[in-house]
DNA sequence: GCTCCTTACGATGGACGTAAGTATG
DNA sequence: CATACTTACGTCCATCGTAAGGAGC
């Protein structure tokens, strides 16, 4: 199965009518019910009621919309998520500093200004001994990092 | 994109290597190469390093990753569910009993065995004055309802 | 020179549309 | 008799594999 399956799917059960689930899917009537067909064979369930006169889901049917729906939501999600991980938006830093950064107050207010900028930006702190902050590459946990801030020239990301 | 693409690239976030990963994923290394290529050209974002000798995330492609395996996660899900549903293992069922019965005791007994048989049944008990009962098919809320219960000729679902 | 990712190109399978079939109201 | 889901069948595109190219060690 696909997410095309599911995306038929779900306009299907929207709709609660083949031929107009079909137009605003762009396909034909056909195509949506041997699609639709797929889905029921790989499942061995039922999904819809078909009257010839009217389609219904069955409860089987309501069950699977709630969780295709789900993941074509999960996908958008995803899709989201690389296209603003690719122009830098969206990712994990990792601040290291040193303790005597954190009283000047300097931290908070970059780190304000940062996480307003890019509110997906997920910041991780952690205090470093001024000789353990880490170079570009060997940070632990396997991180990987390609943003790089510099505060006060004790900040290394 | 389909589910194929992100099948695709779980398995060489993997590996990192394309040959294993499509080894692992039974098609050619240039098909997987095409396939991935067609992920990062719909994101426009890059997901992999590639060095020709060495193949590594981007911090995009980290992100990607584990948004991906999230939706592969929740379709395994939803294909389960459909699947069970569709055995009638698993939906909602709502119970209306009338208050009388709900001194017996008999409601928990029969509750706690059909939950111990049916976990994945959503149970949603409501009071219901006596001539309200339903008729099966007009219960509220458009809730689909295939099973039956009676209990004690009191319990209507 | 070997490994391995990529580009090029030809083949096969599946999604798709058209047309015909059938049932319902 | 009209509507609408389905079956049948032919077409076309996309995925796939094979073969060749090129870069790194």
């Amino acid at each position: 199965m696909e997410l095309r399956h599911l995306r038929y799917f779900v306009v299907l059960a929207e709709e609660l009518h083949f031929t107009r689930a079909a137009e605003r899917l762009n396909i034909s009537p056909p195509t949506l019910t041997v699609q639709i067909q797929e889905i029921e064979r790989t499942l061995s369930a039922q999904l819809l009621n078909r009257t010839k006169r009217s389609v219904t889901l069955t409860s089987a049917g309501e069950v699977f919309l709630s969780e295709a729906r789900r993941v074509l939501k999960q996908f958008a999600t995803a899709e989201n998520a690389g296209r603003r991980a690719g122009r830098g938006e969206l990712g994990r830093i990792e601040i290291g500093y040193v303790a005597s950064a954190a009283y000047t107050g300097i931290l908070q207010d970059q780190m304000n200004q940062f996480t307003q900028n890019y509110p997906d930006v997920l910041l991780k702190v952690r205090e470093f001994p001024m000789d353990k902050l880490p170079q570009r590459g060997n940070l632990t946990d396997g991180v990987i990092l390609d943003h790089f801030l510099v505060v006060q020239d004790f900040l290394y990301v």
